[in-house]
Parts: structure tokens; sequence; C-alpha cells
DNA sequence: CTTATCTTGTGAATTCTTTCACAAGACGGA
DNA sequence: TCCGTCTTGTGAAAGAATTCACAAGATAAG
């Protein structure tokens, strides 16, 4: 298969999230100029999206709601359910936690950990946090998919290294911190800091 | 002044943190190529990112780490603080609320609002959580530069409308949504369903 | 059946970004 | 001062992503 752009698999995922309430609301043909101006983008950008991976339209109508929507979930490989680990049980960890659409969209946190004694043992929902001596061992006991770091930023590329030995293949940053990792695995990153500072520029610029 | 791209600036502010771990390391020069290795680029992506806005590097040497600091933090408008509203009291607000390291960066919180009555009067911090209603008048007598949308998605578009009705020109939404804004207002996104499903993607690809 | 109206799928053209590659300086040592 | 070694700054080249523009198919109405 082709090499798709990170920003073309983002634009698969705003498309299906309204493909979904679209589906809500009972429509069931799209057509590409809808689709594109939710996503903010242009229809043609629809269409040459979508055309990487099939033809999921009919000329002159458009595009069925619940195929498209069963077409791209399974592109993304949202046909499945996946087991999501966290790591850092502080204030990001926990809201990150209590994030309602994670679950309802197939990301299951299956164990939380912490360096903290203070915070190792209580329970999070139906689970314990874990001591972050155990998490090499749980990862692949628990077969975790994904990795969540939620830790700070001097404390991250320590546990993503042995995240990555332990053999997870998918990593989401919340650290304020470029980290390393192999090309087997993939890696983004929620920089908040990074995305103040663009708008300070913006606003800055006048 | 010529367009400069988002990646450039996301670039720049990545650039700017590394110097200054650099800079409390005691390093005094630094070359394109160090910088590159840390900010995951190349020496000439480095170089021509900077050269954008001016000559800062000596040849033979590399650059001034003070000064380019001084430099990236001008250009990226941080040589002055920020005034920041945060509307949505819920966990991830209240995480937000905590990071350390916006107040540390030059962005303030300086109001905090929510729709329900029932944390509306909350001490946070020096700050006491205000209603909802009072957002429109508070923003502009406050001043605020940007405003961090932590709401549900359903919330978040009327939020935006009425903080750009208030005359704000930066937003930060955290809200699961595509929100409309008029191109005279900056507008960036941190969308965690987003980031998880291109992981998953990335996966489900072998 | 024919015509008018839609909207897709897609090569080609365009625009934007990144990488290459090298002349121009800067420094240190002899 | 001259030479060897660095590393910048930057046009030019290459590579990616987006937009254009239109033929081809689908439907509906007369």
């Amino acid at each position: 298969m082709k090499k798709i752009s990170e920003s073309t698999v983002r634009r698969l995922s705003l498309y299906l999230r309204f493909l979904q309430e679209a589906a809500e609301r009972g429509l069931d043909t799209i057509s590409s100029d809808e689709l594109a101006q939710r996503g903010g983008t242009t229809s043609a950008q629809v269409r040459k999206d979508l055309s990487l991976f099939g033809s999921f339209g009919k000329r002159g109508l458009g595009y069925s709601v619940p195929e498209l929507v069963r077409e791209l979930r399974e592109i993304l490989g949202l046909d499945q359910s996946w087991r999501v680990a966290l790591v850092g049980a502080g204030k990001i960890g926990s809201a990150l936690f209590s994030y309602r659409d994670f679950q309802q969209r197939g990301f299951h946190i299956r164990a939380v950990f912490d360096s903290d004694p203070a915070k190792v043992g209580a329970a999070w929902g139906g689970l314990r946090v874990r001591h972050d001596e155990e998490m090499d061992r749980a990862l692949a006991e628990e077969q975790i998919d994904i990795v969540i770091v939620a830790v700070p930023a001097e404390a991250a590329q320590g546990v993503v290294d042995r995240v990555v030995d332990a053999g997870v293949r998918a990593i989401l940053n919340f650290a304020p911190i470029r980290l390393r990792v192999p090309s087997t695995v993939s890696l983004r990153n929620v920089d908040m800091a990074v995305e103040l500072e663009g708008l300070a520029y913006s606003i800055h610029q006048r």
C-alpha cells in the first residue's frame, strides 16, 4: 500500500467524525463538498484523500453515509478495540482517564502507572494505579497497543525507552519534549506550549 | 513581512525550547546541526527557518545561544506576557489551569468560566470561577488575548462565537470539533481523538 | 430515449516545503 | 599573512501536497 501522509490520515479522522454526526441525524447521502465544509477543506481534497483507498462514491449522488463510515472505520483501524496504557497519574493523566470520548471510540485504558508511591494503589475507575516498576512486565501481559505518556518532561524519555523495549509500537506523548523513538514506533505529540506559542506568534504579527 | 508557514513556527518553538535547555547547561554556542538533532529535523531546515527572519549565526562558529534565545523570543512574541482566559472548568480545564509550564512561558490565566452553577464560585488558585454569562464583558475588561476552550463539543461553537464577538483574536481549542472562526482569528486545535486514531491507523497498517 | 443537472475520480498544473550543494565568512595555528 | 577547517546563508533542485478542471457516470424529468 502506498504511503499516506499524516495530514491525510488526520483529515480522514475528521471526515469520519462528521459522517458519524451525519448518520445520527439520519442523513444517508453526503457530497464531497458538504464533507469539505465541515472538515475545513475543499471538495477536491476530500475526493483525493478518499481516492487513495478506493472509490466509494456514486457520480452525481455523493457518498453513502453508512458505507463511508464503515470504510473509514476499517481504513483507520477502528473496527477493533485498542488496549491503551496511561503512564503518569497526575492532573493530565487523570483528565485523560476520565475522557469519555476515548472509550466511545474504542480506546480502552487497561492500566495506569505512576512512580509516586502516594498515588500507587489509588482506585481509578475499575483500575488500580500501579507502580512504575511493574510497567515493563504489565505492558506485555496486558497486551497494550498504545501508551499515553503524561509524565513530566524530565521523565518522559526514560519512560518511552522502556515502553519501546516492552514492544509497544504507538505512543501519544503529552510531555513538552521531543522524544527519540526507533522508526518502527509511531509517535504523536500533543504539545500545548507549542500551540500557545504559535498563537502568540500570530497575534504578535498584528 | 512574508508569510511564515505553521510548520516553521512550530519548529521555531521547539528550537527555542532546546536553546533554553542549552542555556541552562551553560552552552554559549550551538550549530544548526545540534539544533536539528533535538528538533528532529535537518540542519538545512534549521538554517532556512532562521534565515526567514534574519541572519543570526556566525559562519564557522554557529549561533550564540543567548542571542538566538533572545531573537526567537522576540520573533514568537514571547518577550511580553499574554493574558489568557480558560472556558470550561471541568477535568481538562483544571489540568490546564495547574499546568505550571504555561505560567513559566508567560501565559497567565486571568479568568476561568463555566456554565455549571455547581462550579461557579469555586476558588482556583487566586481566581474564582465565574459564570459563563459574565464572559462576554469580562473578556474585554480583563483584556484577554488568548482563550482556551475546554468545554464539551456541543458547547464549543457557541462559546467561540461569543469569544470572537468579544474581540479575542486567538483561540486554543480542546473540544473534539472543527470550529468556524473568521479568518482574522487564529485557531489551533488540540484533538486527542484525532491523534489516537492516527496511531491506530499506523499500527493497523502493520 | 434524450436532455439537463449533479457529483465523482483523477491526470495535469500549481503551489508549498524540504533538501542539496556550495560560495562566503570566521577562526586558529603556524 | 596564509592555510586548513568549520559552519552559515541561500539560490537552485527535488519532492510533496493541494487545487484545477474536466471526462465519465448516475439520476430524473419530459
